[in-house]
Order: structure tokens, then C-alpha cells, then sequence
RNA sequence: GGAGGAGUGGCCGAGUGGUCAAUGGCAGCAGACUGUAAAUCUGCCGGGAAUUCCCUACGGUGGUUCAAAUCCAUCCUCCUCCA
């Protein structure tokens, strides 16, 4: 796996992440394929939306099917039909979001299984050896996500698990086609997440995740931590901001030098009804739309919105038809897909700061009517 | 023609003398969702004034009662069975 930085501008980078299943021009939104697929699209319609990685879920995988299903039917490439890259989460925010399920301690952590109750012992190594057998392009260590508010003594020893986990993943880490990124933890203080930081580059990690944004916190929080960890982080290594976020926040991101991004958001709002334009967010559901014959974007080249009247996709998700659903997901992902694509283009031309304006417009404004 | 049973808010369906503008569910309306235990969750849902107020409402009408969706009479409609 290779990293390049091909222009700059302030601190956003323009770059080429290389790996053994193809590259990815950056900055790149990953959709979110936790159990191998994203929900109600197959691989070829991912391709199709533009997609360039997917990411999945080692904890989900781990489950069901099995890491030795995956393995034993030669890696999760083949096993899901995705021949482009693939980075999966360790399952560190499953450390966060099935808190009622786990037992977190020094060595690793013990989840109580969401599909049958049953123990789930998740540790350091572990993780980097089933995400290894799985031959995933990029693998992330475990962390612990600790939610907000979360005062900084506790913060403070959730921190020191998750850098003595990234020691511990680093060196269980063998060389092969599998990379491992570090995860910078800290929750919302400062000090921590400078200690982080350092601590977590001493590693020397193929990339490098800031990680615990969005977690409950208020907007201002998360954009001050992107700001102070992701310009220290090194320059030749790519920089992934977890679990983020609105097309503002990827702006934002972008801006202080973010170049992954994935988000559940764009998936769940479409099964949920709410869509992404570039004249801003459109529930469909709303029945103002009930005989509205335009497209969701007249802009929008995604299947939905080439030949369907947002009243037609209005009564198939009013419905509960898994066709509306599928369709809100390929036009939500390809709005993302194409949104950072026109990102890139902003910064190949040397215009993001004029173009990113422009381009998320609906969303920016959004966001500063509620400051 | 006779004997039973049933009619409740848009629909289904609880309630069977006061605490009932009436449990639930569905539909409808609106909102939430950020490394997915999410096709999930939340709120509103007779009308009007818009903090404990008024009006209309449990098939129709009349009655009993301080008080009725709940009891009585009668009428209407539907279902089942017998002729």
C-alpha cells in the first residue's frame, strides 16, 4: 500500500491511496458495508454509485459468518464480491454502541454476543489476526470509543487501554497485504488527544484514524478535535476521520486535512426516507411530495433519479417497498460519491475553498442557522 | 316469520355506570438518526379557545340516574341459525 499527496491547498490534500485491490483518490467517502454489503445494494450497483473502498465490520463478520467461512472461501474480496478495496473496523465502536453487551479490561474485551448472547472475547491481537485472514486492504487496531459526556479521569484511562491495545495490535501485526491504521483516541480534552497523538505516531502505523467524534457531543467539540489532531498528524500517511459525517462535516474535514471519511448516515437516511439534493435535504415522506413528478435531483444521475418522480419513490418508501429503499440508498450514495468527487475536483483545480462553498452550499447554510 | 349475536373515533379493536375525548394496533402527519443490534426510534393524531376551558362524540331516538359508550325501551343496519 502506497500513499501519495498530489496538490494541497491550505491544509485539505488531494492524494492517491494505492493498494493490491486498486486505488482510491482521495479525499474518498467509504460507504458502509458492516456485514460485507452495504444494506440493500450489491457490489456491482456500489461500483456503479462510484465507489472506490468499502468498509466492513470485523466484529459483525466475526459473528456471522465466521472469520474461517471467510478465510475458507479465500477472503472477503471474493467472499462478497467487492474487488476494490476494503478496510474494516475493528469493532471499536461495537465497544461503544453494544455498551449493555461488554466487559471492557486491560487485555481486550468481552462483548456478549448480539445475536445469541453468547461471549465474545475481542483483544489486540485477535482483531489484527482475523482482519489479517480476511485479507482486508486496511485493518484497524481495537480502541475503545468511550461516549460523551465522559468526565477526563475516565477518559483519561479509556485512552490508556486503547493506546496500550495499539501497541499491542502493532506488534501482533505481520507484514503482508493486509495495513494496519492507529486509531487517536482522547474524547474531548485536548491534552488527552495530544497525548494520543504522539503516542499513537510512535507506533508508526501505515495511517492514521482520529476516532470518539460523534459520539454525543456537540458539534463545536468534534470540530475542534478534527482541527487539533488531523493537521499533526504525518503528512504521507492517510488520515481517516471515523464515523463522519454530513456532507459539512466532510468539508470541514477535508479543509484540516482529512482524507477518509465513512458514514452510516447517507444509508440509514435513505432506508429512513431522507435524501440528500444539492438544494439541501428532502424528505420524501413529507406529503407535499405525494405528486411531485420531478426527479429527487434533476443534477443526480443515480438509477432513481434518471427515470423516477419523487412521488413514485415517496409512495414506494411510504410503502415500506424494499425497492424505494434500495433506490433512496443508490441515490444517497451517489450524491456522497459524486459530492466528494466534485471535492477532488475542487482541489485538483486549486478552488476548494471558493468550490466547497458552492458545492455544499444547502448544507453549510443549513449548519449556521443552527450556531 | 322466529331465535340468537353484533353495531365504539379514517380502519381494526378494548372498555361494559363515574378516575372516558375513550387502552392497543394500523393508517395519517411531523421529527430524530454520524467507525449500522436500526426497513429503527420519538412525538402528534375529534374540533375550538390554546396552563387544570368549551363544544361534538361510542348506530338513531327517548328514558332511568347526581352521573351512561356502559342500564331500560324502541327503531334502524349487519351476521349466524331455524322456518
Amino acid at each position: 500500500m502506497s500513499f501519495r499527496v498530489l496538490h494541497s491547498e491550505g491544509k485539505a490534500r488531494l492524494g492517491v491511496l494505492s493498494t493490491a485491490h486498486g486505488d482510491v483518490p482521495t479525499p474518498a467517502f467509504m460507504p458502509v458495508g458492516t456485514r460485507g454489503a452495504v444494506k440493500g445494494v450489491g457490489p456491482h450497483e456500489l461500483e456503479a454509485a462510484g465507489a472506490s473502498i468499502m468498509l466492513a465490520n470485523l466484529y459483525h463478520l466475526s459473528l456471522r459468518p465466521g472469520i474461517e467461512v471467510i478465510e475458507g472461501v479465500g477472503g472477503l474480496h471474493s467472499f462478497c464480491g467487492w474487488p476494490g478495496p476494503i478496510l474494516t473496523d475493528s469493532g471499536g465502536y461495537q465497544v461503544f454502541s453494544l455498551s449493555d453487551q461488554r466487559r471492557i479490561d486491560a487485555e481486550g474485551v468481552t462483548f456478549r454476543s448480539h445475536l445469541d448472547g453468547s461471549p465474545v472475547r475481542l483483544t489486540p491481537a485477535t482483531v489484527v489476526d482475523m482482519q489479517e485472514r480476511m485479507g482486508v486492504d486496511v485493518a484497524m487496531v481495537l480502541d475503545e470509543c468511550p461516549p460523551w459526556p465522559v468526565d477526563e479521569e475516565e477518559a483519561s484511562a479509556a485512552l490508556r487501554r486503547t493506546t496500550n491495545w495499539a501497541r499491542l495490535a502493532r506488534e501482533s501485526w505481520r507484514e503482508g497485504p493486509t495495513e494496519l491504521f492507529g486509531i487517536v483516541q482522547g474524547s474531548f480534552y485536548p491534552r488527552l488527544r495530544e497525548s494520543a497523538l504522539e503516542q499513537t505516531v510512535a507506533l508508526d502505523f501505515a495511517g492514521y484514524a482520529v476516532g470518539g467524534i460523534s459520539v454525543g457531543e456537540e458539534r463545536s467539540l468534534g470540530r475542534a478535535t478534527v482541527e487539533l489532531v488531523a493537521p499533526l498528524l504525518p503528512a504521507d500517511k492517510p488520515r481517516y476521520l471515523m464515523g463522519v459525517g454530513t456532507p459539512a462535516d466532510l468539508v470541514h474535514g477535508i479543509r484540516w486535512g482529512v482524507d477518509l471519511f465513512d458514514c452510516v448516515m447517507p444509508a440509514r437516511h435513505a432506508r429512513h426516507g431522507v435524501l440528500f439534493t444539492r438544494e439541501g435535504l428532502l424528505r420524501i415522506k413529507n406529503a407535499t411530495f405525494s405528486t411531485d413528478e420531478r426527479p429527487i435531483d434533476a443534477r443526480c444521475s443515480c438509477p432513481a433519479c434518471v427515470r423516477l418522480s419523487r412521488a413514485f419513490l415517496r409512495h414506494l418508501i411510504c410503502s415500506g417497498e424494499i425497492t424505494g429503499q434500495v433506490l433512496a440508498t443508490l441515490h444517497n450514495l451517489r450524491f456522497y460519491l459524486d459530492f466528494v468527487a466534485d471535492l477532488r475536483q475542487a482541489l485538483a483545480s486549486g478552488s476548494f475553498e471558493d468550490s466547497a462553498a458552492e458545492i455544499a452550499r444547502y448544507y453549510l447554510e443549513a449548519e449556521a442557522k443552527t450556531d
